[in-house]
DNA sequence: AGCCGCGTTCACCAGTCGTTCACAAGCGAT
DNA sequence: ATCGCTTGTGAACGACTGGTGAACGCGGCT
């Protein structure tokens, strides 16, 4: 069950005009990211990258796919650019959204996007 | 009758795509598992060795074999890497699936891996 | 010119991971 | 109960992965 719902299936490309999940919804034809209902403001490659990890929306994606997917080249070894750019959108994610985490860290996999509660109210499971 | 789901054979290398058992869902291809649909934060070798597992599930496996299949490479006499690695997946699923155990010890043989109700007194006490 | 945003790269920091111990606990046989 | 072997468990360690802040060069704009 996907929770990115495709608001109007068309787009000459057959992609859809709106990605939406949780308080998030992108509009790869225009360019713009809206946040709660406010504007984000991306860069180029930014939005690339944030549209390509709501595409793959609760799968874990490696570095050299994003890479390969938004920048169209491959990865180089040892290049953090991927990581640099989701430490930017995890930055403005986080300041339109406070209480919700989007980006996660699968260590020596890749990212997973998907809208998560951060971890306040617990089920009270603090002690151990 | 095996209690794992293949949901769509596939894979270009002939694996399932989803080992389904229980509350459990494994996505091999991405190194994504899921547990009552909240994602685990595994390690590689975490999720390498419950993969082996429930690709076993049911049966008895010993270590040499598990340690084998997962780090490719004969197991040492006297190393415990494997059961060090149980205890952490016990450790996550549990937290994750409070109420089943799945990972169960055969004492002199190996491991079993098998969804299987916890005791737990304390909801129903009349039992028994 | 100066300013600014962007893409890229680098260096250092922080946290995670894999591995190995040492000791406790469990279990079967005596 | 006691012994001997198997398994559970917590901790330590270095190695490695990812997080993070900042610098750089470039082009567009004022």
């Amino acid at each position: 069950m996907p929770l990115v719902q495709l608001a109007g299936d068309t787009g000459a490309n057959g992609g859809p005009v709106v990605l939406q999940v949780g308080a998030l919804e992108l509009r790869p034809a225009e360019g713009l990211a809206t946040a709660a209902g406010r504007a984000l403001r991306l860069s180029v490659r930014e939005f690339g990258l944030l549209a390509e990890l709501v595409r793959s929306e609760g799968r874990i994606v490696r570095r050299e796919e994003l890479y390969e997917r938004v920048w169209g080249q491959p990865l180089r070894r040892g290049d953090r650019t991927v990581d640099v750019y989701v430490r930017r959108l995890r930055v403005k994610l986080e300041q339109a959204v406070p209480d919700e985490r989007f980006i996660h860290t699968h260590v020596g996999f890749g990212y997973r996007f998907a809208p998560e509660r951060s971890q306040s109210f617990h089920t009270d499971a603090t002690s151990r």
